[in-house]
DNA sequence: GAGTTTGAAACT
DNA sequence: CAGTTTCAAACTC
């Protein structure tokens, strides 16, 4: 179906002539995603040569299927069922087992699957464009190992051919040359505009390491010109897409990225790498010990490119290759794309799933940034800690806040669903379970995901399928997504949190042995890496049987041990609560700060970038994020006059309440919130009205916990200092989070939440609060996604 | 980099 | 559930 959709655009397109215009705002958005590489390339004059030549062909339909199977690509897992996911996610697989197509002899070097080029490449670039790529630092840099790239050379060359064999495509056919294709790919790529600056923006040469395979090609190709650079720059977006299964693909990462130690490129989007586990990579591990710890593991990361998910769906094989070779020339490149990560797999024995899974779980992987917000400006590169870290630190915004992110990301794999394995992975941090069950929502879910694709334009893989790290990321996405509104490029930029990539920890464990939740890379669920320093070390893909039965004992003990920490909100004022905070987010247990005064790292709530809650049971909070009190500390300087900004916080809530009436419902009610409001303005006008009328959150974006920095955003919110703390109150946030699922469970039922309501139980949302919440800038998609989701009570008050 | 502080996690 | 101990991050120097 997808195909034939894609054919009549395609064909009209050309009918049309060059200037087709894919339109973004078209609710399909498999279609636009074709269609835009599609239309960019035309514009190219060589296609219209090309095209004057001989007419376009469609991309082959049949061999999709095939390939597929071929490929064993996992269904995509209920929760992307979403018509919208869905196509993408197919379409995306489609075109990718086209070019994985063993039939075709090219490619098969090794065994190994081959991408088709013309194809890979529109879909790369598009993706490129549209999605963010995955990082993988572990990969990259952390290990030293190294598997020699010898494959690289006979990709690049059957790459080159592959290319010209598809001449045929539409892209393709134009082009007779390797450099003629190359220069074709180029073009669209800048017309895409992404992937190309990016590209040159991460390596001054010019050289775009992306993933992809492609890079072969241009050191192949001598020929091949710089542009051919963007080639790769495709093609490496296609990697992005890819999943490594395999070890060796990650070494090869690892290689290929060490040249580039020094530094991750981030997108030119900000790109937030979020871990997730893949139950690949568990295979992948056990099947290859050889395979260095840490690296094997399972996750793939997925670097989203401003807010575009990158769907990860092709074989790893195929990334290896390319990512070997680009690796080779073009360190950076690569790491941004396709990256994996190496994410402690928690699968539950014995349920691992292939690659159907994989690439299904790929899928799921993707998260939504929603910082449509976020400058996108960035096509910065990032420093990136020197290769160790790579492998964990994906984005360099991240949070840290490990549980979160760690967190976060299985949770949403969870969704992936598979469902119905209970034993599934998932990823999903402790509550797993909880997840699990939520599953059944899906369909719900999708359906909300349908609707927030509609309206945001959205990937559907980004919004569907990609499940959100993180219950916070989640609520980010929906909120932020809003943001996003539907730029055409829909780039997402993740925020670092200030200091490290969520994806990034490193811990320095000396007599846990890395087995107990002091370790920050156990309790993100991920094996330590080497920019770890601890001793005798458990957390490793060797160990996972250890790994393993040490989570879930702790998981016993305490469900949401390894669910985030922070619970994202969506929090949102009213509507003209644009002022608000954007999202806010509570820290689900809350803290227990003694002497910190909440103002420093020691504080979970702090670090996490949210405000202290109810539920936190802190001494003397000066949370600058939000006080317990549900005031706003708004710096030393406040302190003294915390009563009155307490007071004018307290109003404003009250305000908020009263609109979002609704979503008090949902959520569990503070008791401060509810008090009559104050005018909004009184509160925000004295306190908070810097965020507010940011809307950011504070910081969340922070490091912390994970998703939730990702979410929001933010590059800005860097630190933590304070920043001011958002109006919001905490009550008043709604959070969804998965984590909480268990307190949650009050949630509402309804499932929706789409991808974040993994379960339907995790998410809480208020309904009121989407759609007030939402700050103006928001919008529509989100509030619509809103709205569906059930709302969750913000943290269950803890007295 | 070593030492101290801090608060979560783990234990009792 | 409360108190204590252990632990490692965060912080300071």
């Amino acid at each position: 179906m997808e195909e034939e959709g894609e054919r009549k655009e395609i064909e009209e397109e050309k009918g049309k002539g060059k200037e087709v215009v894919v339109v973004m705002e078209t609710p399909d958005r498999s279609k636009n995603q074709i269609n835009t590489p599609i239309s960019k390339f035309e514009e190219s004059p060589v296609f219209s040569f090309l095209n004057s030549l001989s007419p376009i062909k469609p991309v082959k339909s049949v061999h999709v299927t095939q390939t597929l199977n071929a490929l064993s690509f996992a269904s995509l897992p209920s929760v992307f069922t979403s018509p919208h996911a869905s196509s993408l996610k197919e379409s995306r697989f489609l075109r990718r087992h086209q070019l994985l197509d063993p039939s075709k002899p090219e490619f098969s070097s090794d065994g190994k699957k081959k991408i088709d080029g013309n194809e890979g490449i529109m879909q790369y670039a598009h993706n490129s464009s549209e999605q963010q790529e995955n990082f993988d630092p572990e990969n990259s840099l952390g290990e030293t190992s190294v598997e020699p790239s010898y494959d690289c050379s006979q990709l690049a060359v059957e790459f080159v051919q592959s290319i010209n064999y598809d001449c045929n495509s539409p892209i393709s056919n134009t082009k007779t040359s390797h450099a003629d294709s190359s220069k074709g790919l180029s073009e669209l790529d800048t017309n895409a505009g992404l992937l190309v600056p990016f590209s040159q923006a991460v390596s001054g040469k010019g050289l775009f390491a992306n993933e992809a395979n492609m890079e072969g090609l241009c050191q192949t190709n001598q020929s091949i010109d710089a542009t051919g650079c963007d080639w790769e720059s495709l093609i490496s977006d296609a990697a992005d897409l890819l999943n490594f299964d395999s070890p060796k693909d990650v070494n090869s990462f690892k290689k290929s990225l060490q040249p580039a130690t020094g530094f991750y490129a981030n997108n030119t989007n900000n790109m937030q790498t979020f871990d997730c586990i893949e139950q690949q990579g568990e295979e992948n591990d056990i099947e290859n010990p050889s395979t260095q710890p840490g690296e094997g593991s399972c996750l793939t990361v997925f670097a989203e490119k401003e807010g575009t998910i990158a769907s990860s769906s092709l074989n790893n094989e195929c990334m290896e290759s390319g990512i070997s070779e680009k690796m080779d020339a073009e360190p950076i490149s690569s790491l941004y794309r396709g990256m994996r990560r190496r994410c402690l797999v928690f699968e539950m024995a014995g349920a691992r799933r292939k690659h159907l899974e994989e690439s299904s779980s790929s899928v799921s992987c993707f998260l939504m940034q929603s910082d449509g917000n976020t400058p996108s400006t960035d096509k910065q590169l990032v420093p990136l800690r020197t290769g160790n870290d790579s492998s964990r630190c994906i984005l360099p915004g991240i949070g840290l806040h490990l549980n979160a992110l760690a967190t976060t990301p299985k949770d949403f794999k969870v969704v992936k669903q598979d469902g119905s394995v209970p034993g599934r992975l998932v990823i999903v941090p402790s509550s797993t379970a909880n997840f699990q069950s939520v599953v059944t929502g899906q369909e719900s879910l999708n359906e909300s995901l349908a609707l927030t694709l509609m309206e945001t334009d959205m990937d559907p893989i980004e919004n569907g399928v990609p499940l959100m790290e993180d219950a916070n990321q989640v609520s980010t996405l929906m909120v932020n997504e809003d943001l996003n509104q539907i730029s055409p490029k829909k780039k997402r930029h993740r925020l670092e949190p200030a200091g490290e990539p969520e994806g990034c920890k490193r811990c320095n464990c000396k007599k846990s042995k890395c087995l107990k939740l002091y370790c920050e890379c156990f309790a993100a669920g991920v094996y330590c890496v080497e920019p770890c320093s601890c001793q005798e070390c458990f957390n490793k893909p060797i160990h996972e049987e250890t790994v393993l039965a040490t989570r879930k004992q702790i998981e016993s003990r305490n469900p949401l041990a390894f669910a985030p920490k922070v619970i994202r909100s969506s929090d949102s004022l009213t509507e003209d609560d644009s002022s608000k905070t954007p999202a806010s987010a509570r820290h689900k247990r809350g803290c227990n700060c003694k002497k910190s005064g909440c103002l420093k790292r020691y504080c979970e709530c702090y670090q996490g970038s949210v405000g202290c809650s109810i539920n936190c049971r802190c001494e003397g909070c000066k949370n600058g994020y939000g006080r317990k009190d549900g005031s706003v500390y708004i710096g030393t300087e406040t302190e003294l006059e915390e009563d009155e900004t307490d007071e004018l916080v307290k109003s404003v809530k009250d305000r908020k309440l009263h609109k979002t009436a609704v979503q008090n419902d949902v959520e569990q009610q503070n008791p401060e919130s509810v008090p009559p409001a104050t005018p909004l303005r009184f509160g925000r006008s004295s306190v908070q009205v810097p965020f507010s009328l940011k809307k950011k959150p504070p910081l969340s974006s922070l490091p912390s916990i994970g998703s939730s920095s990702g979410l929001y955003t933010i590059q800005g919110l860097a630190k933590p200092n304070f920043l001011p703390p958002q109006p919001t109150f905490n009550k008043q946030f709604q959070t969804v989070q998965e984590d909480e699922l268990p307190e949650i469970l009050q949630g509402n039922g309804s499932p929706i939440g789409g991808i974040k309501s993994l379960s339907p139980n995790s998410k809480r949302i208020s309904p009121p609060h989407c759609d007030l919440g939402m700050s103006p800038g928001r919008r529509s998609s989100r509030k619509l996604i809103l709205q569906s989701i059930p709302a969750f009570p913000s943290l269950t008050p803890k007295h």
